[in-house]
Order: structure tokens, then C-alpha cells, then sequence
DNA sequence: TTAGGGTTAG
């Protein structure tokens, strides 16, 4: 049977033939149908919009009054969002001024603040910040009150680029008129910026400023400062330093993370009794250095010559119960070597295998590059055996450091046998080594093993320097009787 | 809570 809804015999007790009123909730759900079945079509549309032979441009808003209109329903935010999201994704972006135009014109609703904020962010990450800029300006128009979100967003995208910089002061000024709260988070973007352009000294004026309005002391925006400048690569230890003075002389109380940059800059940096300065502030703020804290500073006295501190820091370390381990001993047996103390070193190798703590390559490279130096081949031949046993595989620095101790002793032969193992594991020793090696061939009277060593290294993309070219054609046979400093300074290298 | 930290270079 044909039902015919709206005929005369339709049963009456059907919810939809009473003779009430319209509830608000059927009003309201008529509503909602209407807005869904618009979207609908605008949706359709924008897929036929994609497959199309040829696209119907500009033709979205259009699709969007026409579909809400047949349902006589007002376009929706979420509609205008859905068109405007559209127009990014595929580009159309000449389409979106009269979208904005009807949108700010047409509409009574209150534009979602959401809507503005993701196209002001496409505007500035497709490089078109003074887009960006104007939409920030004229979202009071579109019956929105901006708030931070829009303005951090809008100073974010200009902080990126150097450029964009200059607009940021001006943008900040208008935000006040436009009745826009700065926050901590505001602030936050700004130092950021500071920070990245290496303006660190100005990021501290700017927290001075915010303690001066009455904001308070950001720990988040210190950390944030302390970690940026650490990270920076010309800054330098004294800088740092002295903004770490300004920044506890605000009240700045560091955590473990910011005492481990600190300590970790200075080193880096080349001062050492400095990070040790910072790691005595860590421990009287009664906050535990760890045993990274206490390695970074030990390495960094090493590297100063401050062997009596790094015994001291050493058992200070012991003595508060932390325990060494391989990073703690290598430094530490680099500082004996250092004092070319291998055998106390060789001492502490013993000790920390009794502790189980295994030495590794990178102890063996540092007792193997003080033995080089010193030229105690024997003793390094030994350590090098002692390697094989243990199952410790020599790496780069490995080969550099015993090739550069059997060609500083004059070991060829043995020197070329190393030089064939790196061969084979394609490891290349320093272009200025093995010119010495081709060097020492040469006047050996080795000429065709250092041409067939230069062959083999060559074939595998290994450039020798100036001198090894020179040593060869010098003892090609070619007759050339030029000196080495006239090769040299054709060649453009010594 | 986790990560970070160490060796060469005439």
C-alpha cells in the first residue's frame, strides 16, 4: 500500500497532522536538517569542484548562499569555515576576499574567532604576512572580539622571519586599541623571537618589563631564556654569565635542567672553573648534581689544566655516593693522561673493570693517543691487543690516532698495513697523514706501493692533499726537477 | 620521569 502522507485520510493521531503549535525543539530540528542538507550540497559541490574537467571557480560562495537559501536557512560559521578551509586546501585564494567581504557585510552572526585565526595562520605560512597583518586588523569587523590567541598566533608568524620583525612594536601598540590583553604567553612568543635573532640581551629587558607591569617572575620564560642562549652558537661564556647574574638577581630560581644547560654552555665554551662555579651554586640552592653535572664540570677542569680541582671535584663526587661510570672514568683517565700519567690511568682501568664498570673504545683511544704522542709503540701495540681480546672494535679515531704514532716513529711498513685494515672498513685516515705516509714511501725508494696505495685509496673517493701528488710526480720518472714549494703553490695548498 | 656527559687534531 502507497502511503500518501499529506492526503486527507491520513491518520490524524500522527504526530505530524496534530493541530498544535510548532514546539520549539521540531523548529529547531527542521532547522538543523536544513543547515545539514546545505551543507550537504556545498560539500558535493566542492567534490564535483575537484574532478571536474573544469573547475567551476569562484563559484563556492555562490554554492553556499544557493544551498542555504533552498532550505531557507542562513549560511552557517561552520559553512563559511568549511568554503574558506576549501579555498586554502586547493589554492583558490584570489576566491577568498569576497567570501571575507559577505562574510563581514552579510552575515549578523558573531564570527567564530577560530575561523579568522586559521586563516590569518595559512596567510602567514604562505608568506603573505601583510595578508595576515590586515585580517588581524579588521577582525573586530567581522563582529569578533580578538583575543590573545589571534594577536600570539599573528606575533608568532611575524617573529619568524627577520624581516617581519619591525611590524611586531607596531602590531603590540594597535592590540591595546583593540582592547587585546597582552599575557605571560605573549610575552612568552616575544622572548622566543628575542632568543632565536640572538637578542637575548633584549628578552631580559623585556622580562624586566614584565616584572615592572606587575606580571611577576616567569620560571618558565628564565628557563626558556637560559636554554635559547645556550644554544646559541656565538654567544659567549661571559654573556651568558652575566645574564644568568641578572636573571637570580630578579629572583630566578634555577631548576636542575637550567644548571645542567648552564654547566653544559660554559664547557663548551672553554670555561670550565666557571661550570664549576655554577654546579657550587646548584649544590648550595640544595639541588643534586647528578653524575652528568659532575662529568661535563670534570671535563671542563680537564680541559682547563685544573688537575688538582679534578681530583678534588673527583672524590667530592664519591664522597656524596654517586658512582662513576664510563663517561666519569674516561674523563677522568683523560686528565691523568693529560699529566701523561698512563700508568696511574692504566691503574684506574684496572680498578673500574673490578668495579664492573668496562672500559670502551673511547678509553682506550684516549690511553692510545697519550702512548702515540709519548711514541711507546709497544705499549699501544699492547693495548691494541688487548682490544681484539676484550672484543672493544677500533673505530676512526682509533685508526687515526695509532697511525699518526707509527708515522710519527717512522713505522711505514706497519703504518701501510694499518692503512690497507681501513681500506677494507672504509675508513680514511687524515688527507695530511697520508701524504706523510706517500711521502715516506717515496724516499724509500717505495714508488710503485705508494702509487698503489694512492690507486686504491683514490678509487674508493679518498682525496689525498697537495703533498702526496707532489711526492709522486716528483718520483714518477718524468724528469720534472721543480721544487716541492713550486708544486706547493701551483697546487694552491702546502 | 628522562636525557644529557667522554676520546683525536704538529
Amino acid at each position: 500500500m502507497v502511503r500518501h502522507p499529506l492526503s486527507k485520510r491520513a491518520n490524524k493521531y500522527l504526530r505530524k497532522f496534530k493541530k498544535w503549535p510548532h514546539s520549539p525543539y521540531k523548529t529547531s530540528w527542521h532547522h538543523n536538517f536544513g543547515e545539514q542538507q546545505a551543507m550537504q550540497i556545498l560539500k558535493q559541490a566542492t567534490l564535483h569542484m575537484g574532478s571536474s574537467q573544469q573547475p567551476q571557480r569562484s563559484n563556492l560562495l555562490s554554492t553556499l548562499l544557493d544551498s542555504f537559501k533552498a532550505y531557507s536557512c542562513d549560511p552557517t560559521p561552520k559553512a563559511y569555515y568549511f568554503v574558506i578551509q576549501t579555498l586554502t586546501v586547493t589554492s583558490q585564494l584570489q576566491d577568498i576576499p569576497p567570501v571575507l567581504h559577505h562574510l563581514e557585510h552579510m552575515e549578523k552572526f558573531e564570527t567564530p574567532e577560530f575561523i579568522l585565526v586559521y586563516l590569518i595562520r595559512f596567510y602567514g605560512l604562505a608568506n603573505r604576512v601583510q595578508d595576515a597583518v590586515d585580517l588581524f586588523f579588521r577582525i573586530p569587523r567581522f563582529r569578533c572580539t580578538p583575543t590573545v590567541c589571534s594577536l600570539n598566533l599573528l606575533l608568532s608568524l611575524l617573529c619568524r622571519k627577520t624581516e617581519c620583525l619591525k611590524m611586531v612594536p607596531e602590531i603590540l601598540l594597535k592590540s591595546q586599541h583593540m582592547n587585546i590583553r597582552l599575557e605571560e604567553s605573549t610575552f612568552r612568543v616575544l622572548i622566543k623571537a628575542l632568543c632565536r635573532i640572538k637578542r637575548v640581551g633584549y628578552a631580559v629587558k623585556m622580562l624586566n618589563c614584565m616584572i615592572e607591569d606587575g606580571y611577576g617572575l616567569d620560571e618558565k620564560i628564565c628557563s626558556l631564556i637560559i636554554s635559547s642562549l645556550c644554544e646559541q652558537k656565538d654567544f659567549t661564556g661571559v654573556e651568558a654569565l652575566i645574564v644568568w647574574r641578572d636573571m637570580r638577581k630578579l629572583g630566578f630560581c634555577p631548576g636542575v635542567t637550567d644548571y645542567t644547560n648552564m654547566i653544559r654552555f660554559l664547557v663548551k665554551e672553554g670555561r670550565g672553573m666557571d661550570a664549576l662555579d655554577i654546579l657550587n651554586q646548584q649544590k648550595a640552592d640544595g639541588i643534586e648534581p647528578d653524575v652528568v653535572c659532575y662529568t661535563m664540570v670534570l671535563s671542563g677542569i680537564v680541559a682547563e689544566g685544573e688537575y688538582m680541582m679534578l681530583e678534588e671535584l673527583f672524590d667530592e663526587m664519591l664522597v656524596r655516593g654517586l658512582i662513576p661510570d664510563v663517561y666519569t672514568y674516561n674523563v677522568y683517565i683523560n686528565g691523568l693522561c693529560k699529566q701523561n700519567n698512563v700508568d696511574e690511568a692504566l691503574k684506574i682501568v684496572a680498578s673500574m673493570e673490578e668495579l664492573g664498570c668496562k672500559p670502551n673504545v673511547v678509553t682506550y683511544n684516549t690511553l692510545l693517543g697519550t702512548l702515540c704522542v709519548e711514541g711507546d709503540l709497544a705499549k699501544a701495540r699492547g693495548l691494541m691487543k688487548e682490544m681484539g681480546f676484550k672484543g672493544i672494535e677500533l673505530n676512526l679515531h682509533t685508526y687515526r690516532i695509532v697511525l699518526d704514532g707509527l708515522v710519527g716513529k717512522g713505522e711505514i711498513v706497519e703504518a701501510c698495513l694499518l692503512l690497507e685494515k681501513m681500506l677494507d672498513k672504509c675508513s680514511f685516515p687524515r688527507s695530511s697523514t697520508f701524504d706523510n705516509i706517500i711521502f715516506q714511501l717515496c724516499q724509500k725508494g717505495l714508488i710503485a706501493e705508494a702509487m698503489e696505495l694512492t690507486k686504491n685509496f683514490v678509487a674508493k673517493s679518498f682525496v689525498p692533499g697537495a703533498r702526496t701528488w707532489l711526492a709522486l710526480l716528483l718520483n714518477s720518472g718524468s724528469g720534472l726537477e721543480y721544487s716541492e714549494t713550486t708544486f706547493s703553490s701551483l697546487l694552491g695548498r702546502n
